[in-house]
DNA sequence: TCAATAAATGCACTTCTGTTGCACTATTAA
DNA sequence: TTAATAGTGCAACAGAAGTGCATTTATTGA
């Protein structure tokens, strides 16, 4: 049984070909991907299949779902740096408006963010737009 | 001429009769408003010229965009409190997970976040979900 | 003032993403 | 081996966003 059989496994998640596929696609890219590049990379596979596999992973917490201020869901693996089982997940994410690009900074965690009184936060989302490293030439 | 027309005009915006509905639609909704939320407003009008004005607004600088993670575009109008003139739009936005709507929070302002070697920042959006002062009950 | 021009609006589509229902297939457990 | 369950494929739909074009309204300049 490979590493990644595992991990699903650990993630009660049943080992399918299909899920192995997506999940080392996933692994592969070091970026947050959309529906539509799955798709894309595997012509072959139903959209509701990927769709639906999405889901499970995100529910079975092995990806998060991030949202990019592009209108498009995105997806990453929660990996060692990411939290997500067990805390809220509180990393920042990065949209380079050059290549369109969207990765996660796991290392670099949300600060406190204060409400009015009233208001109860219970998550936070944010997104830091710019130029990401590759695009910045250096 | 009215106060609503001058600041049409003051942003180089041609003050027609249902803009100036729609800034006043706008201004007395203290929430920001999805294009779905005018158009039940203004049943009589069309999608499309409540979506162009919007989209002029936007580019205008009277109202700017809103991405409250619902995957709907939200609008508020840039009041005294928001520089998006002058500089980024650096205050809150708060989503309310009871009764979904997102209001700015102007008085707000989003702390320096610091992004890895090689990133440069542009824009930062940055929204809080959770139970706003009216629906937490106090 | 009135025609020429430009801006705004209305209508009909199209596209894209996300989503669901249902049938079929593969896998698991009794 | 068979019944139950989980996964996959196909078809279709919903909602938001966006475009092209014709028509109306407003502005400008002769």
């Amino acid at each position: 049984m490979t590493e990644i059989e595992k991990t699903l496994e650990n993630h009660q998640v049943r080992p399918t070909a299909m899920r192995i596929l997506i999940y080392k696609y996933l692994a592969e890219k070091k970026i947050a991907v959309a529906l539509t590049d799955i798709e894309y990379a595997f012509a072959k596979a139903e959209r509701t299949t990927l769709y639906r596999t999405l889901k499970t992973f995100e529910e079975k917490k092995i990806v998060h779902q991030i949202d990019d201020g592009t209108g498009i869901s995105k997806y990453a693996l929660c990996e060692s740096g990411c939290n997500c089982e067990i805390e809220q997940d509180l990393h920042l994410h990065f949209h380079c408006n050059n290549c369109n690009e969207t990765v996660c900074l796991t290392e670099h965690k949300i600060p406190q963010i204060k409400v009015p009184d009233g208001f109860v936060s219970e998550n936070v989302n944010l997104v830091v737009k710019g130029i990401c490293d590759k695009c910045s030439g250096q």
